[in-house]
DNA sequence: CTGAAAGCGCTAACAG
DNA sequence: CTGTTAGCGCTTTCAG
């Protein structure tokens, strides 16, 4: 037995196991180690089968930090959101880790809840440049001297839930979803509808509920009603501001027949404030939300469904595409939705589903 | 005018600022710069506000890869979850993600939806080395020999729900928060208490379900009562799990008249069944949840709350301080938890509180 | 197709 | 307290 050595009293780190170690186990030098490795073209597929089989026995992976400081590239992306825990965001965040993970990519979950914050992250070079290839902004509207500034950066981006116009995106199309969820409702014979939603925003072009609430008038048109103003209110997206705005909205003089919330989340709390005015659904009222949150199946709720960890998913396959030199600037994604007609939904003053 | 050089056709990328442009601008050297900007000691306070100054004007923060590979850390922390898109995963990694990106931390979600998955992202050398400094691994049991495995790569490593007592931890009490749900029931007058959970998992210290029965026993001992095996089910953690547990508790012989359901999600699943079995809450049954979920409050639902973003931002803490040398191994934070009353709890056959 | 060598930008001894 | 210098491990010309 050797003796011990003061070296070998504690396990000690683990061997840096450098590119060093596979080239001399392949019999190579670096520079073959690191182009085999990477895939590049200029190596006999002899010596890339060496490579890759000394690198696998060795179990080698190139140190990140170092490859990133010599290529000038760091293999990790940033998915901006304006808050992490929310069903809407977080799914889409699994999407994008999903696609990354499998290149090999890193994710960083950035989050901008303000549009102070969101020109923080962008305009301060230091806390992008170098350390992310690329960009997702999730819902966060991109001013166009954001953009311009990213893009001299060299940063690629991408956005969901808006176009720019400038950069791939993807986007269901909401004029589309409002209309979806009221001519289910038109189509059962409501002619009173209420709509759960949010106060239009700023900018035209990432106005998500002036655009489902288009889509809605369309609807309406088609057979000849309109949708009475007052009786669009405003429930933040939230559960709660869903209540209180179905609340409002239940009990004003000519109360709706059925009700539109613009978001799973907020018809939930819809038929909770349902339930509290004794308005039997789908007797009494008809509800239709969006997104199909795993909660809409368990309450039986129809919805229209955004199929939102594909919209990571994409996002992310977009950006990374583009970090690989495919140039689709203008890329425009729109992801499909699809009515699910489930057990809130009916004819007025009927119990069970119309024709 | 200047005449237009080839190189300014294009507005090209950022030029690279680096260290030494810093150095320059104050006149120091770069090991300085270095210095003062990281808040080493050895630096006088004029030339360290000289540098940062410099460092401020110019906008400069320091390449993070160029960093890594010198310093040979990553200020990088994983969060490793089973899943990201999930009410508490997604909290807890707000809570994290919070406190990192306070201290300049970057944070990488690694999902492990599998022991097997688990086991790979642990036992890769190449995943993890020199990619990350520490993981927090929440509600992902870690056998005692990958710990090991981490601790010899010099990994920082903190869990969240169960405790190692090898490592820091974050968690709550479980008989604790099981004991405080049938208290409030049993206090109520109730005496056949159905629980909605899982079943026993194999680790014994990481068996949330086991736990929370044990306190439920206790709750209900205190008054000489037992819990009834038969009234135990399978809720799987899920609102359409718990959905289809409560229907089945709540149609057998002799069916209770409160539900302890060991998550709101299964909650909230047992309202939608107890409404299709016509029984009302709180007057035929009564309901307590855990968790405190945003849809809880909006429900009514009693709970016992976790502050769950809290946890996450603990977690992220101690991991933080243990990889800046504060060494506290076994530390074990115990999370509050605490009741919330509302309005699916009242005393059996009562439609208000009782006492 | 392969190797040698020059950095990438920063940190960490080591002198002074 | 500050400067000099040698790398960290990899990628990338540039020769061959």
């Amino acid at each position: 037995m050797a003796p011990p050595t003061s070296a070998s009293v504690t396990p000690g780190p683990v061997d840096r196991l450098t590119i060093e170690h596979v080239a001399n186990a392949a019999g190579v030098s670096v520079a073959t180690v690191s182009r085999a490795l990477r895939g590049l073209p200029n190596v006999a597929t002899s010596t890339r089968t060496r490579v890759e089989e000394a690198a696998r026995v060795l179990n080698y992976r190139a140190d990140p930090a170092a490859s990133r400081l010599a290529a000038g590239r760091s293999r990790t992306i940033a998915v901006v959101v304006p808050i992490v825990n929310s069903w809407y965001f977080s799914n889409v965040v699994a999407g994008a880790e999903a696609v990354c993970t499998e290149d090999g990519y890193d994710l960083l979950v950035l989050t901008a809840p303000s549009s102070t914050v969101r020109r923080k992250v962008v305009t301060t070079a230091a806390a992008l440049d170098r350390r992310v290839d690329g960009l997702i902004f999730v819902d966060v509207a991109l001013p166009d001297d954001e953009l311009t500034e990213l893009e001299r950066r060299r940063l690629g981006v991408v956005t969901v839930g808006q176009r720019t116009g400038r950069v791939p995106s993807v986007r269901v199309d909401n004029v589309d979803v409002g209309r979806t969820a009221v001519e289910h409702l038109v189509e059962l014979g409501h002619e009173r509808i209420g709509v759960l939603g949010a106060q239009a925003e700023q900018p035209a072009h990432f106005d998500v509920p002036g655009q489902r609430i288009r889509g809605a008038e369309h609807a309406l048109a088609e057979v000849g009603l309109r949708l009475d103003p007052s009786l669009i209110v405003s429930g933040e997206f939230t559960v709660e501001g869903g209540h209180d705005a179905a609340r409002r909205v239940l009990q004003a003089d000519r109360c709706p027949t059925a009700l539109f919330a613009m978001s799973d989340e907020m018809a939930f709390g819809a038929v909770i404030a349902a339930r509290q005015l004794g308005l039997d659904i789908p007797r009494d009222l008809s509800l239709v939300g969006v997104d199909d949150h795993d909660v809409a199946a368990a309450l039986g709720l129809t919805t229209v469904r955004q199929r939102v960890v594909e919209h990571g998913a994409m996002a992310a396959r977009a950006l990374l595409r583009k970090l690989d030199g495919v140039n689709d600037r203008a890329l425009d994604l729109v992801a499909a939705t699809e009515l699910v007609v489930r057990s809130t939904t009916a004819a007025p003053g009927d119990g069970r589903p119309g024709a």
